[in-house]
DNA sequence: CATAAGTAATTGTCCAGGACAAATGGTTGA
DNA sequence: TCAACCATTTGTCCTGGACAATTACTTATG
């Protein structure tokens, strides 16, 4: 349709909601109400965002999802957003202080592009440690170096791609690897439409294929209905989703309202990832895990009420009703 | 925000968006243009839709999704949509019956959702064919199989998405299993964004892997621009793009183009995939693949241009010319 | 002094209805 | 058969107004 003439890449409105999270109509009633962003207008007077305020917006997006009001931020320059976001992060700081046992140097190897060398870092450290510690001390803490150190600009859309893939293509491998037990819990899993994050969906695929339990993956990006479809297809125990920070915490605490409410129930639902909508109101009806250390416990639990010889298919144990806050 | 009167479940715009994939815009504009659906208003006069039409319109988008119009679809009633939807899978028998080769039966273990089998049987496959027969007379055939079913609406989007998964898991674990030559070309892999198909790509890795190529990939969905900065951070030979028949031929050419122009003039782009826009016009500076089998040859091509003997760095050789038309 | 209740400001989503460009379908001429 | 043209269809964007839900602040009360 246009080519662009030259290196300054412009984003239109769509763009933006799907860069930032931010809703169109929240987009133009920001402008409206405090004048920012003020994108310019292309031919068909359409707005047209800069790669600049786009990065601001991320920031601001960022620490609403915090808990900041729009109203304090949107007046602030990058710099004292990034200030707030530093502040907010102290504690993962320290997480990264902490984490002496060569993360950092992954997240260098990556800022290099040192894609070999990262890989065979990775393989080395799953080898040492075994695929369950790797995951939890290594995989994990490093997605978040590496998510933290793209929201604050410090990696290339690029860059973080590389790194997806090659920790992706090790996860794969190692659960490959897994021999498969068949046993219960049957477990479909996947990620909400527009979450394209695929890392988290794989360690939890992991972990509960550690515990011997029967993993089904749709992949990213599954339709609420079509996960409905799938948990019935599959006779499935469980659903278990994954939503990372930068989907929109609204839409995901809707969606899971919405999927809670179509999935039959005898399935349970679980949410893991690490987006505030579900970890500050829980659905009813979900059980959050926040972290992939959660993970066993919450199949022990489930084996637990569901044994054979306790329980007849259909009512859950008491002992699981304290996890299911209902409506 | 609201709780449901248990009866009748009613759905709010936001609500039927999530469900149906229509956007809020459309459904407003149907609405006024169509006068389907027609919602009723809450108290606070926001549309409100019934099950029904929200069922109705499921029906319709999946016949648009398949390349029929809206304005063809929106007169018929549920059973006609039911009845257009069976018409088309009547077709699907046909070509099913074509497929001798067992393909036929790896598509009715989709049906089935028999991920297991289906996974025990590609990897039966891959061990008896190779990888590189496995690609191009199982892999490559069946990923057009499950397209067209699904294109047809044979196949449920949540099952097309078991396929894509089991497969992705079958080819990323043999392309890990190829000892990496790093020989040149060094080849940056990736698709365009809202590209998601991942197959295609995957494959595409394996063939240039297995030619003892060195791939760097990044994975789906990545901006133009980034792909420019990582050609020049991996200092790419070639940038490889996937771009599927689902994805627009016009915004494929554009993007194509305008890829090719920032692009260091060194640097070639191959484009491969069913997607008939590169194929009809090719772009000018880029090097159709029209199927995995030219992969090799091209791979053979650009090592006799670029033999250390012969030609200096920077220079194409003539041998090469014929393959880019340029501008 | 703390807590509850009420008021004010903030903020996201929805609405109407106009406009327009991209995509599609159909027609004509080479 | 193919290319070029015109008409129609269709999704997205626009403006600017409105309002309910949330959060912050103030005042009355135990």
């Amino acid at each position: 349709m246009l080519a662009k003439p030259l290196a300054a890449p412009l984003f239109s409105i769509s763009a933006v909601e799907r860069d930032t999270g931010l809703s169109k109509d929240t987009l133009r009633v920001w402008e409206r109400r405090y004048g920012f962003p003020l994108p310019g207008r292309d031919a068909n007077g359409e707005r047209v965002y800069t790669a600049e305020q786009v990065e601001k917006l991320r920031a601001i997006k960022k620490l609403i999802d915090r808990g900041q009001r729009p109203g304090k931020l949107i007046g602030l320059s990058l710099e004292e957003l990034r200030e707030r976001s530093l502040a907010a992060d102290a504690i993962a700081v320290d997480a990264g202080a902490a984490g002496e046992s060569g993360l950092a140097e992954a997240v260098e190897l990556v800022k290099a592009h040192h894609v070999d060398a990262l890989r065979q870092m990775l393989r080395q450290a799953m080898v040492q440690q075994g695929l369950a510690s790797f995951m939890l001390e290594t995989a994990a803490p490093l997605n978040g170096m590496v998510g933290d150190a793209w929201m604050r600009g410090d990696l290339e859309v690029f860059e973080e791609h590389l790194y997806t893939e090659v920790m992706q293509g090790v996860l794969r491998s190692a659960i490959a690897g897994i021999p498969a037990q068949g046993r219960t819990p049957r477990i479909v899993l996947t990620t909400l439409p527009n979450e394209q994050h695929a890392l988290g969906l794989l360690m939890a695929e992991g972990m509960f294929a550690m515990e011997g339990a029967t993993c089904i993956s749709l992949g990213t990006q599954t339709p609420v209905w079509d996960i409905v479809l799938a948990a019935a297809a599959q006779r499935a125990d469980v659903v278990a989703l994954s939503v990372s920070v930068a989907f929109p915490a609204n839409v995901a605490t809707d969606a899971l309202a919405d999927l809670r409410a179509k999935l039959p129930a005898a399935a349970e639902l679980w949410v893991g990832g690490s987006n505030p909508g579900p970890q500050r109101r829980p659905v009813g009806g979900a059980l959050v895990l926040r972290k992939l250390e959660d993970i066993p416990g919450a199949v022990a639990r489930w084996r637990q009420a569901h044994a054979p010889s306790t329980a007849a298919a259909g009512d859950a144990a008491p002992s699981l009703r304290r996890f299911r806050a209902r409506i």
